[in-house]
DNA sequence: CGTGAAAGGGTTCACTC
DNA sequence: GAGTGAACCCTTTCACG
């Protein structure tokens, strides 16, 4: 996790919108010999500057139209309740991202949807029957206006 | 963007997971040939259905500490309006998730900080400096639950 | 860090079924 | 659609400058 330089965040960069290229093309986008290149970045994978590589699939093209974020409460912020919450929101695999929030709110979710019918179907199935929920207010995205893996380098 | 069969949901399935497989790796572990894997990710990944490939940067390697989820109000929602705000909010770096929302707020944003103090002034300096906006709500979050680049398939 | 070289794989064709 | 084989290219690793 030592100090990164130019070339480092070069490299990364380039990784961020490009995951898949090849090291020699990394090299040379980077002014780097195609072996000094392969020495840095599996230095940035083993330190783990570089946590892992991840195809993004288009929700177009799967078909998931909706995006909705969700607020929800529990009935109280014991470990266990908190634990047990977190336990079963892992298994849905409708659910992209959930925080454990401060304020009014306990957690924040972030949920994909084929359509309204759809999420329905979640909000009954999965989010409702969530344990020690006693809040969920739903609220829809009408447009993304970003949505980026990392912050901008 | 034609119908997707079981090998090609392996296919994505993978990716998803493992971005930088080769293609011979990925080939054997979808019980493919090279030659045959190579001309289905060829269409996946020009009809749109995989959109791009991204490294993982981890952001406690790059001292981001803190996640806040920003929500915001505008003064109106013109479609003037709603344009000069998109346009400014997309050049703040530390900005990760912006959607145009409905309900209270206008719209809900995932910034990322490195302390208290860095937010401090992404909050003066970039949020509160965005064109019409009128209310500011930012909570914090406590801990990730999860953060998936894609629905579970 | 760069170079060069060698070994081992990977990718990409045309071709066949 | 899938598999095969061959040519070509890339990657990885090493010793050395």
């Amino acid at each position: 996790m030592g100090n990164l330089d130019t070339i480092d965040l070069a490299i990364m960069r380039t990784l961020q919108d490009n995951g898949r290229i090849s090291n020699a093309d990394l090299a040379q986008r980077v002014g780097l010999s195609p072996s000094a290149c392969s020495r840095r970045l599996d230095i940035l994978e083993k330190n783990g500057t570089i946590s892992g590589y991840h195809a993004r699939l288009s929700n177009k093209a799967l078909d998931y139209k909706m995006m909705v974020i969700v607020h929800i409460s529990l009935s109280g912020q014991f470990a266990k309740t908190l634990a047990e919450f977190e336990a079963a929101v892992k298994l849905c695999p409708n659910v992209l991202v959930c925080y454990l929030m401060s304020g009014e709110y306990d957690y924040i979710l972030r949920v994909a949807a084929k359509d309204l019918e759809d999420y329905e179907h979640i909000h009954r199935d999965w989010l409702s029957a969530l344990p020690h929920v006693v809040k969920i207010n739903s609220s829809f995205a009408l447009r993304e206006i970003i949505d980026r893996p990392n912050v901008g380098l």
